[in-house]
DNA sequence: AATGAATGAGTGTTCATTCAT
DNA sequence: GATGAATGAACACTCATTCAT
């Protein structure tokens, strides 16, 4: 058990520089030093500065699909799921705004590497919208823009805050995030595209 | 005229290079032979890698910035403006995948460093956002919450096609994406949230 | 142990180095071939080549200065001082060659730099003119410029030693050198020099 | 005689860089830079930077030797040569300090390599001893030790100007500094030291 | 004759990784 | 099991020198 304190602090201390400073930008002697382990330790739970990265974005991303998939389960309208589902995003961003900046930031290195288990935050939220359109609640809406409109909606909220051009904390703007999302799903819809031409 | 076509060369393969892998991820080496000069002749037209990476980024990011400025100077209705801009970035997009990639991977490093002249894109986007509030086009939406939502619907699902998530041309999903952004910023306001709630 | 092997190995071939090529004329490869450990090692000693040659400086010119010192306080009269001081030096150069030449052509970019604790050997000649005027052995002679002459006598006769110009071990010599110390440092007194006009 | 501008201007800048930072801290484009020419240009006086900084060396202390050895031959006592000598060590020192720290600093790189014409400034002091051991001025002095002695009093005084441990023109300490080394030559006669025991 | 852009070998330094203790 | 010294292959960058113009 004294093990998994020593991962954890890595974990926590790599999660920290890395949304500092990026994944390049730091090394391994500087985890270890902010971890207090010594440098070879580090190399007992992960086999390279790589694996240790990329499982840490993976832990990440696929417990947040998790949590977004369990809220789509929990809920039965659209309105609901989406309106959860970006109140999370905020809360997420409000209480570890460090692993928050580390997905956004990583995303471009490990994304396409992601090779871990269970549902991603972006099938959660298609899986939202694909029963959505199902149940017409929204017109046939390709859910991938959807899902990349509701992403798009929140993630660059989040990006304004880390670069300080949006501050204070998020959750109280989850509701107008949320609205704006479901709009915006709803606008994608071609046939509105038509009515409104 | 030789000159010009060197720092010419390495600016293309230096932006094709990053965008590709990092700025991290990239060597002078690299650039240097991908633009087929040597190493010695890069430092004659910038003063290290890091001022490469930040020009390239700066340059590319006002003049968006100064293009999306222009199509809203040149059009009257918010709608019309939306339309344009998402139109532009799509268009940017399709014609220069590299380009964009580059400074949707690049922003977390370079933004903040950013000091270039001109318009921004979040300025120019701000700028239309407020103006349509001032007509009462939308509510009293916070320009900053605005222009999130707009870049956000377009950046992410870029982001998907970068990602192979979204295939095909942009340019086509102009309208729906602008559909999209109008309805989000509208429903941003805040009247909307009461009169829903 | 092994440890304290390496740095010793890493100074000695530094210094003798040094002393042959002069610090820019060394690099960081040359040393550590001579030392037979990797380039990466000698940095877990400095930090820099810089700060190699300047600690290797400040070591051997403070060590030099506080043997001096010693030398003055364990005798009584001025010329047993001086006496005792040329000797150290002349010993000091045929038992280390290298270290003194080090000492000698590292001097103009090191001395201005130097940092280091306890006195120097400028310090410790000079605490034996001022004492020796007070004592009324020599006459009011300034400082600064009796250590120059002794200095001087003795530096610039290695210095000939060193480009072959004299030969043989300088101990033998050092009586001589001390007698012309002396008899300069007296000499330098202004009163003789009313007397001699 | 354009191009004898031209040279000129690059020796006065080399000179002055070199006596500044040493010759290994100056590069060709500083050099070229303060002479206000081209790079280029440079090579077409010098084959390459080594041989510039040997040809200025060689020049300088050429002419010094040469300037040394006409003072000795307008005098006919070793007291009124030396008197000169040192006199004008002093002038030189506070008419082109420049000029005197390159020698000081670059003697040890360039002394070896020196193929001048002409008497050196040890070959003209060491024939003044010479001579003075011939009339009986002085006792059976080995040369190269009594040239030692009266260039360490003088050049050892100048470098502690030049460390900022003295201050103001040296001109007047002309007179001191020549008894002084007048006296360290009487002193190295081995009779004495024979008496004094 | 003069330029200054281009070269490319060499520099000091960093750092992920290994392994003797 | 844990350490941290040692490795050596990169890296960004400099600079004396050349040569097309």
């Amino acid at each position: 058990m004294r093990v998994s304190g020593a991962k954890a602090k890595v974990d926590r201390a790599a999660l920290d520089l890395f949304a500092a400073k990026g994944v390049d930008g730091v090394s391994i002697a500087e985890i270890a030093a902010a971890a207090d382990v010594s440098q070879g330790a580090l190399y007992r739970h992960y086999r390279s500065k790589d694996e240790l990265a990329a499982r840490l974005f993976s832990l990440a991303y696929r417990r947040t699909g998790a949590e977004l998939a369990a809220l789509v389960a929990a809920r039965s309208s659209f309105a609901a799921r989406v309106g959860a589902m970006v109140a999370r995003f905020c809360a997420l961003y409000d209480h570890d705004a460090a692993l928050f900046r580390f997905m956004l930031i990583a995303q471009h290195d490990l994304l396409p590497r992601d090779d871990g288990e269970g549902p991603t935050p972006v099938a959660a939220i298609e899986a939202a919208i694909v029963n959505a359109a199902a149940h017409g609640e929204v017109g046939a809406v390709d859910p991938a823009f959807g899902a990349a409109a509701i992403m798009g909606i929140v993630l660059q909220t989040a990006l304004f805050h880390i670069y300080g051009h949006i501050t204070g904390p998020l959750a109280p703007r989850a509701p107008a995030l949320a609205r704006a999302a479901i709009a915006a799903v709803t606008a994608l819809d071609p046939d509105r595209g038509e009515s409104a031409g």
